[in-house]
DNA sequence: GTCTATAGTCTGATAGAC
DNA sequence: GTCTATCAGACTATAGAC
């Protein structure tokens, strides 16, 4: 018979461990984020953060994999009619993630993570997963008329993975000109509709 | 009477130097890239960069005044009737350069960067003078009703500097699926006309 | 060549589960 | 009381600014 409060700990601590980096790594990046920091705001040795992860790039891939089957689960639960509100509820809730503090859906910050990412299988797989889902919902908006359709899928995905990256969030955030929600708004509306006419 | 030939000889390095910076820069990014890395491209010694440029992060602020100079110049040169078409030809030039392996106008990959820069005079002037420049045109385009007078202007800056760090861009050239052209198209009409609906 | 930062390792001490 | 996990922190190795 197996210890279930033992392994009940190592999964809470690994959670903890994986919160903390899923913050650092939003607030400051792959690189300039640091082992050390990782642990100090855990509570715990470095030795034990490595009792989980065997690498800071396992670290974070585990992290982005999280991410990536949370935004699968998001993207099941959504509720709207048509698969383009689908697409406009999801980059909003992407977004309101991001402004909280949450990790970009593409490592553009860092060629090193990149690359150890293209070889981290269940990173890849769960990219796989998403991408799928997304695409779908794409081919589906256009089906709908919703979506140009001189535009092609894995562009407009490309796309939307970069709205969560992309540094215009931070520059309006910093600003403290606009609310969240007047820049989500401003995102949102920029992306679907351009910046060309009224809304 | 000075020595035109010595001070000429030192301008033409410097300016190989920040040739160097420029695409090194837009290939690694700032923290990926290394000074060792830019004196052997260069073919001088370390110790010879450090003769003009004082720090890593003075370089990189060089080499982005550099760029935003250029950036103003092109502006000017804009042959156009509208400020509409001013700012899309504007975009369609940023976008190749950035396809030709030139850095982004925003510093986004390295927080470490940004924060030297903010403290950089002649950065910060040079970014003002930038600025000043697109917002006119945003304005005008407003003006000539081109352009949705929802977004505020400083969003729309902001978002056009945003397109030249885009990785939608890197993905797109590495699928090799798709054209230079192809791709600068697919971003200027994305991101003045929207996703929704026929261009 | 020097110095700092940081990924990753190792050790001896300690606390708590059983 | 024994044992195992964890702790603090010293340590190594390497990279890279200067």
């Amino acid at each position: 018979m197996v210890t279930p409060y033992r392994v009940k700990q190592l999964q809470m601590r690994e959670e903890a461990i994986l919160d903390v980096a899923h913050v650092l790594l939003g607030k400051y990046g792959y690189d300039a984020m640091t082992m050390d920091d990782v642990a100090a705001e855990v509570g715990i040795a470095k030795a034990s953060l490595y009792k989980h992860f065997e690498s800071k790039e396992k670290l974070a891939a585990k992290t982005m994999v999280r991410l990536f089957d949370r935004t699968v689960s998001e993207l099941a639960a959504q509720k709207a009619p048509t698969a383009y509100e689908k697409l406009r509820d999801m980059l909003e809730w992407a977004l309101r993630e991001r402004l909280k503090g949450g990790i970009p859906h593409l490592p553009s910050t860092s060629s090193t993570l990149e690359q150890s990412l293209m070889t981290d299988e269940p990173y890849l797989a769960s990219l796989f997963t998403l991408n799928a889902a997304l695409s779908q919902l794409v081919d589906q908006a256009k089906g709908e008329g919703a979506i140009a359709k001189e535009l092609p899928t894995d562009y407009i995905v490309t796309a939307i993975y970069a709205r969560t990256c992309d540094p215009t969030l931070e520059y309006m955030q910093r600003g403290k000109t606009y609310s969240d929600d007047e820049i989500v708004r401003f995102m949102v509306n920029g992306f679907f509709g351009g910046i060309v006419r009224a809304q």
